[in-house]
DNA sequence: CTGTTAGCGCATTCAT
DNA sequence: ATGAATGCGCTAACAG
């Protein structure tokens, strides 16, 4: 920055100022300057300016997953967002284990980002709070229960379950299995919203957990359910109503003749399969959108809690028409 | 860091020496520093650290493209080679244009980083050159030619076009058409390699640039080829693989029996679609440690350039048996 | 608009 | 083992 100063004719403090366009620098030395930076190549050290400022202008997203599309999508979405909002984004990857993911958190953190927005349900309130007290938080999808401190944006898991029944019952099925690994709080609630809307439709609940074996592939404990007469599966998120349709392939039933399936999320996979696959949408734009904001508006300051939750809607295709 | 070290009764040096494991210190002492520090929650300061120390322990991974799972595949072995490596990891995402990759690339060497790791064709070798003075670079994939002062590694396409056609010549199919929408290196490689192998068989060679339209699907332009008696198709990758085989659910068309389809990548797709993919395997876990043990030899001083090839295998599925 | 001063949190040197 | 001093590159406050 000194040797710009110099060049230029100008003080350092100068610089400083005309680079960060201070409206205080006359427009001809502002040229004059910005222009001597370029020709010897100067770029401003973020670091030693994040020392001083005491913020980077960044923020981190943190996905447990690089493998469910949902989760990447959800991420692109928070980027898209960000970059309107002149925030530059890092990606950090958790794994899929929670010691993992408190060292990515905390890696992040390390860097002084301005905030942070986790897309995993992996993260136990306890490790949000740790981090909620080193920058702001938000957290993108449910947690076991509002967690002080974040703020969260999640689509209302419970509804969407009931899109899914609903439609499965409008179109005659009565036997409608629900397949569900998952013991976090999204599964949770979708397990719940199931539930309710099947004793609402006066249906009997049947709920599978199901497991993967050491291959990855979905163990055939399905063979049983269908052999019982289900003819229809809500399954928990769009991995596994793929692992349905894959398992339906692999053993000759047709979908959706014999057996309709309905996922969750509406991610590349729905439309990747064959039969593509009707599932649950989340508004993931208006989501990452909305996280952005909340993250700057901490940032800015604010401190109460808030805690969103979006409407999903069904995206009907031919697994379940 | 003096808070610190006046609960722990030493000076502000000795925590810093303590901290970071240097000999010179007696291990009663260290152990009660390092007691207190984690009592009051105290954490280095990593942006000074590197203010002062000139260096990061961070390298930054780029990549091009979250949805290809390819790509996300690839940052995952890096990640888990840069861990072992002790090194922590960032990833920043390009969104597939030029302009967005560099501004992505600057945003990471901003901050810094040791090193960085580009995963994508979409960087044009200037960008490269140019982020190589600040840091050292490394490419996974295939550039245009090599590019002088950073390094590479990636599979060998041509041989891995050539496995693929191998196989699909070997089950007696002599029409074999190549589905190519890539201008870039990779692609060029790939479809060269597709061309010499069909002239060692003593087969005409016939490659289909397809597109995608508006809602993202594979345009119809393979009807024709179809038409023309083409049984077997070879695509650049599991993409378009994928894309191939999704026309042909929808077109009826019965795989592999009236058309075998082989891909390229082997990823996460290849075991998804139905029928499952013939794919050609890029060893990324491999490519991934070798590209951070290159990293951390250009970060020692190397200077010479190291350009890896890596061989490519096919892995057999339904698709094409 | 200038130029000086102070300090962000740390690592490092050196005399003690 | 100590503790004072120096500087990494920058921003901010202030008197000119």
């Amino acid at each position: 920055m000194v040797d710009v100063a110099s060049r230029a004719g100008v003080s350092k403090s100068l610089v400083s100022l005309a680079l960060r366009g201070d409206p205080g620098v006359g427009a001809a030395t502002r040229e004059r300057i910005v222009q001597v930076a370029e020709e010897i190549g100067y770029r401003p050290h973020v670091l030693a300016r994040a020392l001083r400022e005491r913020r980077t202008r960044r923020v981190g997203v943190i996905l447990a997953s690089l493998d469910n599309p949902y989760h990447t999508e959800v991420a692109a979405a928070v980027e898209d967002a960000a970059e309107k909002a002149q925030l530059s984004v890092l990606l950090a990857h958790g794994k899929r284990t929670s010691g993992q993911m408190e060292e990515r958190i905390n890696a992040l953190l390390d860097l002084n980002l301005d905030g942070i927005v986790v897309v995993s349900s992996w993260a136990p309130p306890e490790m949000l709070q740790a981090a909620a007290r080193r920058a702001p938080v938000v957290m993108i999808g449910r947690s076991t229960e509002a967690v002080d401190g974040i703020d969260s944006v999640n689509n209302d898991d419970e509804a969407g379950a009931a899109l899914a029944v609903d439609h499965l019952a409008a179109a005659g099925h009565s036997k409608i299995l629900h397949v569900n690994s998952s013991p976090r709080p999204a599964g949770l609630a979708r397990r719940q919203g199931y539930e309710a809307a099947m004793r609402a439709h006066g249906l009997e609940a049947h709920i599978r957990v199901t497991s993967r074996g050491p291959d990855g592939a979905l163990e055939p404990d399905l063979a049983a359910a269908l052999a019982e007469g289900y003819d229809a599966v809500f399954a928990r998120n769009d991995v596994e109503a793929a692992d349905v349709l894959d398992y339906a392939w692999d053993h000759d039933i047709a979908v959706p003749d014999e057996l309709a399936v309905v996922g969750y999320d509406d991610s590349m996979l729905a439309r990747r399969t064959r039969p593509r696959l009707t599932s649950v949408h989340q508004p993931r734009a208006d989501m990452g959108a909305r996280a952005v904001e909340l993250l700057l508006e901490r940032i800015d300051g604010r401190s109460e809690d808030y805690h969103e939750v979006h409407a999903p809607r069904l995206v009907v295709r031919e697994s379940a028409p």
